[in-house]
RNA sequence: GAGCCGUUAGCUCAGCCGGUAGAGCAUCUGACUUUUAAUCAGAGGGUCGGCAGUUCGAACCUGCCACGGCUCACCA
């Protein structure tokens, strides 16, 4: 291909001289007649499954099997003398060591694998043996080159460290600390589990629902917003997925759940990425006891994955996802930790006088529900450590949830805390149309008292209440907590692929 | 948004009181027919994140900027 040569020296400029040599060897490949970047080739065995199969026999033994196999990947790690070498090759699967000889190759594919860089691609063609350190390998007597790589790998012994690099080039990540490698694996495996416990033991339906929203409900948070051209409507992006489901409640699907990205234009830390993965489902003629009971199959299938009997340690906290959940009121767990009880019936200026009491401060449109949940947040919140759902959060906080029968202060709401994390939260969905306007209603107030974060008002979601909704238990779960959780992840940053980043500029 | 810390070779990291930059891996040359962070001998490789300032002299001190990390705040 003709290269500008202007363009060609600006390259060269930036070149270190590790690449310019890379670049050498490319051109040289081409002069030997072999394509640098070459096409389809055919392995016949996995890195795992040669050591699942064969790692068990003696050197001695696997002579005499004289097994022929073909293998191929990222060479990343090369050693060995003169006329022999002994390279890692890297697949899918993991690692497997090939041994080179000379004299077995001949010159000319002695030279190529002489010549080629770590980070290269080739394939081998080899007896499975055992060295003399007992180490399973495949001795080449084929050896074909398959793509060159003209950049360096990260250190092969520390691996990728810098985590901005990390986050920006997850490939390297994945190439060169395979505890990486492996999260990614399970997570995925994790969200398999999730479906196949929904699909499979519970009969729910997967749907997808749409992402550009005319308004950004089911949730308290700041949208994205975006612009349709065609239309020249303002969309947002959505925040949760709950309304659109529950319309699918009302269709008379009976179990729906949808696994999708939702974003919210807030900070981010080490639990926040701008667009993160939900799980919510929901099912006709569920209370919220039954979402509980669903929540806890969902971990069970989850935890499946990485540990055999529930016990998960996470940043050196040990908890047991196969013991019941412990469930406890909210009410009940604020009297427990702080002796406070919210269980009287109480003006505003009374709550407001506890909370004077307790140093906890709160807006001047809080209602007494709102300074129970602050209280619940500011001193029992971080104190759990066991799994459990705390239920009966106040009706203010929680616009979308059904009244508790009993006690109309408060919903049939839960949460399910683990190590002061909270993991999914839950409802028996309200379904009346009326009460639904009259929260929405609130939310407005507030909004227009000054949390930028409340509602609207969904007129089309309360239209399709006014059809009929059968009651309904409702559950999200933060699928990348989950994921943190299980594989002892310390920011949402390592279970995400591609984290959110402010762009780099000048990038070479 | 605030505070603290970081940014030095392709990667991982040193660099003392301000005196013109170091190691290991990687790369190059040579030796070596069972190595596994291979070994041995030699060599090359730097806009010390950027821009200003202080100074005879700045990787180091000061200011501003960029990016990142941690903590806090915010966050159904």
């Amino acid at each position: 291909m003709a290269q500008d040569p202007k363009q060609k020296r600006k390259q060269e400029r930036q070149m270190n001289d590790q690449m310019r040599v890379r670049h050498e060897k490319m051109d040289e490949l081409r002069e030997e007649g072999i394509d640098p970047f070459g096409h389809e080739f055919k392995p016949t065995a996995l890195a795992k499954d040669l050591t699942e199969e064969y790692d068990k026999y003696s050197k001695e033994e696997l002579e005499e099997k004289d097994v022929t196999v073909t293998i191929a990947g990222r060479m990343v790690a090369k050693r060995g003398s003169g006329k022999v070498g002994f390279a890692d090759i890297l697949d899918r699967s993991g690692r497997m060591q090939i041994y080179i000889r000379k004299d077995v190759v001949g010159e000319e594919k002695y030279h190529i694998f002489k010549r080629s860089d770590i980070g290269d691609f080739l394939g081998f063609t080899g007896e499975v043996i055992k060295t003399d350190m007992g180490q399973l390998t495949v001795r080449v007597t084929d050896v074909t080159f398959l793509s060159k790589a003209l950049r360096p790998l990260p250190d092969k012994f520390h691996g990728l460290q810098n985590k901005e690099q990390k986050y920006r080039q997850r490939y390297l990540d994945l190439i060169s600390n395979r505890e990486s490698f492996d999260r990614f694996q399970n997570r995925a495996k994790i969200i398999s589990a999730i479906r196949n416990f929904l699909d499979n033991e519970m009969d729910f339906t997967e749907v997808e629902t749409p992402v550009l929203h005319a308004s950004a409900g089911g949730a308290s948070a700041r949208p994205f917003i975006t612009h349709h051209n065609a239309l020249d409507i303002q969309l947002y992006l959505r925040i949760a997925l709950e309304l659109h489901l529950k319309r699918l409640i009302v269709g008379g699907m009976g179990r729906v759940y949808e696994i999708g990205r939702v974003f919210r234009n807030e900070g981010m830390d080490k639990e926040h990425n701008p667009e993160f993965t939900e799980l919510e489902s929901y099912a006709a003629y569920f209370d919220f006891k039954d979402v509980m009971d669903e929540t806890e199959g969902i971990f069970r299938a989850a935890a499946k994955v990485v540990t055999d009997d529930g016990k998960v340690t996470y940043q050196g906290n040990e908890i047991d996802l196969d013991k019941p959940f412990k469930r406890v009121h909210m009410v009940d767990a604020i009297k427990e930790v702080t002796g406070v009880d919210f269980w009287p019936e109480m003006t505003i200026d009374e709550a407001r006088k506890l909370a004077d009491e307790h140093h906890v401060k709160y807006e001047s449109y809080w209602k007494v529900g709102h300074i129970i949940n602050e209280f619940f947040e500011e001193f029992v919140e971080s104190t759990i450590v066991d799994p459990t759902f705390v239920y009966g959060h106040p009706i203010e906080i929680s616009p979308l949830a059904k009244k508790n029968a009993d006690d109309p202060r408060f919903t049939d709401r839960f949460e399910l805390y683990i190590l002061g994390n909270e993991y999914a939260n839950a409802f028996s969905e309200l379904n009346d149309p009326i009460d639904q306007r009259q929260r929405f209603e609130a939310q407005v107030a507030e909004r227009e008292a000054g949390n930028d974060e409340a509602q609207g008002i969904d007129e089309d979601f309360i239209k399709a209440l006014e059809y009929g909704m059968p009651p309904t238990g409702g559950l999200g779960i933060g699928i990348d907590r989950l994921v943190m959780l299980l594989t002892d992840a310390p920011s949402i940053r390592d279970v995400l692929l591609f984290p959110t980043m402010r762009p780099e500029e000048d990038q070479d």
